[in-house]
DNA sequence: GCGTCGTGTGAGAGCGCTCTCACGATGTCG
DNA sequence: CGACATCGTGAGAGCGCTCTCACACGACGC
């Protein structure tokens, strides 16, 4: 390392500059920067050494001028839907997303529209600031995914859309990670299970109630609309389908509910009703968040590979990119179902 | 609107296009574009009937290039530090500065390094690709502050930084929030308050702590050692210090915890201990996140302005980058205490 | 020994924008 | 009425890079 080093931005070398060093032309040193194959090998040991001596670093604005991409990719993630406030869902689907990322030398755009920026958004996304968009938890009436797909910008979706849609998507197995939770709770003895299902207007919860009424179907239990309550993945919410399954059918003896925070809203109202979990009721919740651990008993749930879904999301887009390959496609995630005591033991009949 | 719309990116208007369109220069269209004043009226309504009729949007790369700014923004947000999995507090952070950046027409770029990236992640902040950074709940040892104070990027951190740093900084108050919480419980009747204190190797732990003797000095009660237990802000940290609290001074009649997570860990832990919450011991938790109101008794809790501290980190940021004004700016905000079963009613003695 | 090819390198154009500078038109003043 | 600001506009350079194309050079075949 000799006198001269990157100061900071403005002192910043150029492809000139090294070229100057290395005693080769501009298109030499951009060669070499870039990986390509026809350079000898004295010339690139000489380059490489220039660069490593000014510290250089490509200008992205000046490459994206000319290669006409912006290598950044535009992370969406929507108005509040409730999750947003109430477990670590995001974070850690971004950490897989950045991970995968950074390790592409892509940049990590992020936009969190507020309600009505919708309209702003797609304008942005589609102004080809960004090579390709990843879209988590839309609402299927969200318009956006078709303004994206207009424009002809490569993006994948989470979770599955209910709509058709040209898109690759990645998700969780919501109807197995319900039928594995059901079956766990019929494994136990349970004779009476209900379910408090999430809203109907996005596929996990559709997906998560459908699990739900297959694993009672295979275990030749009958299906009753009066064991079905749905709600809106929140604590409240959880707590006044309890209430309404309660009133209908207060024999119940397990509760598959669809999110953690509507089981942890189900475990106070059975609190109050004077039932114990899990001598009395079973519960088992989904998602595994940190609500799980907190409410007592701590509860049962079906944990689903988060960081995972962010990577493959990540690959999935990068790959569309780069290839420009339009064919969608479509990876499914496997849950696990993580035991606690909400669903321990087995009833005394 | 005639024939010619932008068709995805590479049919998009330049402004040359929109200068011919307008019958202008293309120097003109810029002054319009950037909204210089000198430009007259009428030549101004040619021109942004052209933009509109073209659907011109101006190309980022090579207006960074001249300008030599990147109109972007790092956030970084470090290793997870527990926090990240087990509160929404970093999306919440995340809004507000989306919010406020947006609206400035600045692109957000996320950066998550994984332990033992920081090399690359200060090699990244430094090399010119962002305007600015903003750095979310590093620890005290780590070395990107530094690197980039070196670089003379502008940086906002948060929380408070306990190592002297030529920085602005946005954080909550948190000795006056645990004070407030503190003087509750003593208002309601307590005498042996004790508390459960985060890490000591970040300002929020220090603070908190700071807070909690000062509440216990101004209500002329005694502050003993055996009253303090250090934790890592997670609920099992939280059980093991009220294990050992209960054990050094069984005749506890209040605990204040440094966050909601330690506060339920040492709820399970009174419980299993036969005391109740709150008629035995009162609790009141920190940062009033989901877990507060799925315990049972729901916690009282002391609510911290989030996405207020994200804007207003943002807000320090973009003021410091546009007016390169080193003076480093000092926020700190109010938090407010939520009232809630824990620590209701008054002990009976 | 001359044409032919392949291979590594350099010259140069041009990506879309901003910004300086020059210039013509208009207004102001002595 | 000429000298001089003032103001709005256009011409043109150049930001740092990639990529096409031409060229020099050695290997090869006839």
């Amino acid at each position: 390392m000799t006198t001269s080093t990157r100061d900071g931005r403005n002192g910043a070398a150029t492809l000139e500059q090294v070229a100057k060093v290395a005693g080769v032309s501009r298109a030499t040193v951009s060669r070499v920067v870039n990986g390509s194959p026809k350079v000898s090998d004295d010339i690139r040991r000489a380059v490489e050494a220039a660069v490593a001596e000014l510290g250089y670093v490509p200008n992205r604005a000046a490459r994206s001028l000319v290669t006409r991409r912006s290598d950044s990719i535009g992370v969406v993630i929507a108005e509040p839907s409730g999750r947003l406030f109430t477990d670590p869902f995001f974070p850690r689907v971004l950490r897989g997303i950045s991970a995968y990322l950074s390790s592409r030398d892509l940049q990590l755009v992020l936009l969190m529209p507020a309600a009505g920026e919708t309209h702003r958004t797609a304008d942005y996304l589609t102004a080809g600031h960004v090579d390709g968009a990843l879209l988590v938890s839309l609402h299927d009436d969200d318009p956006l995914p078709g303004r994206i797909a207009e424009a002809g910008i490569p993006m994948v979706v989470s979770p599955r859309p209910r709509r058709p849609l040209a898109a690759s998507y990645v998700d969780v197995d919501n109807a197995g990670g319900a039928h594995s939770a059901v079956a766990h709770l019929v494994g136990n003895g349970r004779r009476v299970v209900a379910t408090i299902a999430g809203p109907q207007d996005m596929a996990p919860g559709v997906d998560r109630l459908t699990g739900y009424r297959e694993a009672l179907r295979d275990a030749r239990l009958p299906s009753e609309p009066d064991l079905e309550a749905v709600a809106d993945f929140t604590q409240e919410g959880g707590a006044v389908a309890m209430e309404r399954l309660l009133k209908a059918r207060p024999d119940i003896d397990a509760v598959f509910a669809a999110s953690d925070q509507m089981a942890a809203g189900a475990l106070s109202v059975l609190a109050a009703s004077g039932r114990r979990v899990p001598e009395d009721v079973a519960i088992v919740g989904f998602d595994d968040s940190a609500v799980a651990t907190t409410t007592s008993p701590a509860l049962t749930s079906v944990r689903q590979p988060v960081e995972e879904m962010g990577e493959e999301m990540a690959r999935l887009l990068v790959a569309a990119v780069e290839r420009s390959d339009p064919a969608p496609r479509r990876v499914i995630l496997a849950t696990q179902l993580i035991r606690r005591a909400s669903s321990a033991g087995r009833r005394v009949p």
